[in-house]
DNA sequence: TTGTACGCGTTATCAT
DNA sequence: ATGATAACGCGTACAA
C-alpha cells in the first residue's frame, strides 16, 4: 500500500525501483484505479475543492467565461470547482457560503456580475477568498477587476483615431466603478487629444436598451451634433442605434458608435456589427484561481492591497467609420 | 458520539431523552459543531455531490438557468453540485466524466445547449445519469427536453388568433429536433386553422441574426407578403427586424414577429419589444436533478423510454398585433 | 440512554 | 526498497 500511494503520487522522498515503480502503474491502469477523493481528503485535511460563489449567475452570459477560466486554471491543479448561485441579499449569501464551508472547500471564489464594491461577508473570515470582478471596501483580500479606464481610453481613442472630435458618452446613472472608470477614460481621453470636454454630450440614463435610447435622442440634439457616440455597454448602444435609425443617422456613415461588453448576441446581432470592449471575464476567473492557488500552496497571506486590473480589449466590428464631414466650430 | 451522531441525523430508531437532544442542539449550534463532509461520505460511500457536466457553458445565458434550477431542487436535498464545463468532443467529455467519477459524485446532471440527440458516452455507464436538454439515441437514460412542437403551436396560434392567416416561417438549416419539432408545431397550427400549408413561405438560414436577415428577404418577396413571420429563434428574429425597417415594413403594424428562446437582451433590446417562446431551462435543470435523487434514493431503475416534455411558454410582448388588411386570395 | 469498537481508503511514520 | 501501523472523523452494531 506505501509502496503504491509513493509512486502514485510521485513522492520524492520514497523511492522504488523502476520495475516496481512500472508495475504499479501498468496495474493501477489496468484495474481503473485511482485513489478515492473522499479517503484522501480526510487524510489530507483538504478537499481539493474551490467553492465559487457566484451572484445572479443566470441574468448575464458573463458567469459562463469567469467558470471557464477558473475551471482551466483549476484543472491544472486537480482541484475541482463546487459552484454555488448566490443572490446580493446578504442573508442569502450568508447561507451560501455556511454550506460550502460545511462542504470543507479550501477557498473560495467570489464573483459578481458587475464590478461592484462590496462589504466582505463576515462568514469567509478565516478561508481564503479571492474576489472577481468586485473589490473589498476594506481590502482585507485579494480581487482582480477589469481595467475599465483603459477599456474606454481604448473606445475613446478608436474614435479619435478615425477623426472624430466631437464625442458624446451615452452613460448610465448608478455609481458603481464602471461607470467612474468608463467616464474617467473618456475625459482623460479627449483631453489628451486636445478635445474639450463638453459636459452637454454626456447623457446618463438606466443602463438598458431603453435608456440608451433616450439618452441618444437628448446627446443628438446638441448642436453641433456630436458624430460619434461611446456607450456604457452594449444594450445601451442597442437603444442608441434605434435613436439613429429614427433620425435618419447611417451607421457608420452619419454616427460611429463604439459599445462596452462585448456582448457578442447584441454586438454581432446588430447592423451594422458593433464595435465594442470586451470585459476580461475568462481572464478573470482564470487569474482569481491562480492567486487562490498560490495562497493555498504557498500558504502565502496578502500584503498586495489593490485589486489586480486586467486589460480589456477593444475588438473592432463595423460601427465605426470617419466622420462625413468636419466640424465648423 | 453515538448520541450526538443520533441526534444530530435524527435517527428515527435510537432515541435520545429531550432534554439531551436539547443540549446537544443548544451545544452543537454554539460550537458552529457540523458533521466533517468527508469523513461522512468516506463512511457513507456517498459524497452527496452530483456532477453537472454542462456543455459550451460561456457561449450562451441559458446554462445558467439549468444551474439555477438544479441547484434549488439540490439545497432541499443537501446535495451539492459540482460543475464542469465540456465540449461537444468526444475526448474531452470522456476525460470530464472521469474528472467526475473520481471525484466520487453519486451522479451525473449532463445538459447540452441545444436541444440535441446523443450517444451516452461510456464513461457514464453504472453512474447514474439525466440528460437535460438532450436525448440519448438509444433511450437508457431518462432526459427532459423542452415541447418545440408545443412551443411552436403557441406561437403560430397567437398569430392565426390575431388574424393572420398568411404566416411565413424563418427556420434554420440544422436536422435537430428543434427544427422538426417548431415546423412540426407550426404546420399543424396551420392545418387546425384551415389555412393551407406554402412551402414559399418557409425559409431556411443558419440560425444567426444575419441568417434570419436574409431568409426574411427572401419570404417577403412571396406574393402575397406574409403579414406574419414565426421565427426559430430570437436572433433570426433580430435579423427579420432589421430585413423589416430596409423595406419599409414597420412591426407590428404591417408585419407581426414571434420568436423563441427568449433571450432577454434580445427579446426585450428589440423595438418592438419581441413576443416570443420561452425555454424552460430552469425548470429542466429542476426536473432533472429531482429525478436523480429519486433514482439515488428510491434505487429505482428506468422503465421510463421517452425523455420528459417541458411546456414552452409564449411570452407576450410588442411584435404582434392584427393584420393591416386582409388578404384577398 | 450511553459508551466501545470497527471500518470506510488514504497518507505519514516508522520498522524491516 | 518495501511492509506494517496509526490516524483522519464519521456512522452504527452491539454491549453496558
Amino acid at each position: 500500500m506505501t509502496t503504491v500511494s509513493h509512486i502514485l503520487n510521485n513522492v520524492e522522498s520514497a523511492r522504488a525501483s523502476d520495475e516496481t515503480r512500472e508495475r504499479v502503474k501498468a496495474t493501477a491502469a489496468r484495474l481503473g484505479y485511482g485513489p478515492n477523493r473522499m479517503a484522501r481528503s480526510l487524510r489530507m485535511q483538504r478537499s481539493e475543492m474551490i467553492g465559487l460563489l457566484s451572484e445572479d449567475i443566470a441574468t448575464t452570459p458573463h458567469a459562463g467565461r469567469i467558470i471557464l477560466g477558473a475551471q482551466d486554471a483549476a484543472r491544472e491543479e486537480g482541484l475541482t470547482i463546487v459552484l454555488i448561485n448566490t443572490t446580493q441579499s446578504a442573508a442569502d449569501t450568508a447561507r451560501d457560503i455556511d454550506a460550502l464551508r460545511r462542504q470543507q472547500v479550501d477557498g473560495i471564489l467570489y464573483a459578481t456580475m458587475y464590478h461592484r464594491e462590496l462589504e466582505l461577508p463576515q462568514q469567509l473570515s478565516g478561508l481564503p477568498t479571492v474576489l472577481i470582478d468586485a473589490e473589498d471596501r476594506a481590502s482585507r483580500v485579494p480581487g482582480v477587476v477589469p481595467d475599465e479606464i483603459g477599456g474606454a481610453r481604448q473606445a475613446v481613442q478608436e474614435l479619435v483615431d478615425h477623426g472624430h472630435r466631437r464625442i458624446g458618452f451615452v452613460t448610465n446613472v448608478d455609481d458603481v466603478p464602471a461607470t467612474r472608470g468608463r467616464l474617467a477614460g473618456y475625459r482623460e481621453t479627449l483631453e489628451t487629444a486636445g478635445i474639450e470636454f463638453d459636459e452637454s454630450l454626456v447623457v446618463a440614463r438606466a443602463s438598458e436598451t431603453p435608456g440608451g435610447y433616450e439618452a441618444a435622442l437628448e446627446v443628438l440634439r446638441a448642436t453641433p451634433r456630436p458624430t460619434a457616440l461611446f456607450c456604457y455597454n452594449d444594450r445601451m448602444a442597442m437603444g442608441v442605434y434605434r435613436a439613429a435609425a429614427e433620425l435618419g443617422l447611417r451607421i457608420p456613415d452619419d454616427l460611429s458608435v463604439v459599445g462596452f461588453d462585448n456582448q457578442e448576441i447584441v454586438a454581432d446581432g446588430l447592423f451594422p456589427s458593433l464595435t465594442t470592449v470586451a470585459l476580461p471575464h475568462y481572464e478573470m476567473g482564470q487569474w482569481a484561481m491562480q492567486r487562490l492557488i498560490t495562497i493555498l500552496t504557498k500558504d502565502e497571506r496578502d500584503e498586495l492591497a489593490e485589486p489586480a486590473v486586467l486589460p480589456c480589449p477593444l475588438v473592432r466590428r463595423e460601427s465605426v467609420g470617419p466622420p462625413r464631414r468636419l466640424e465648423q466650430d
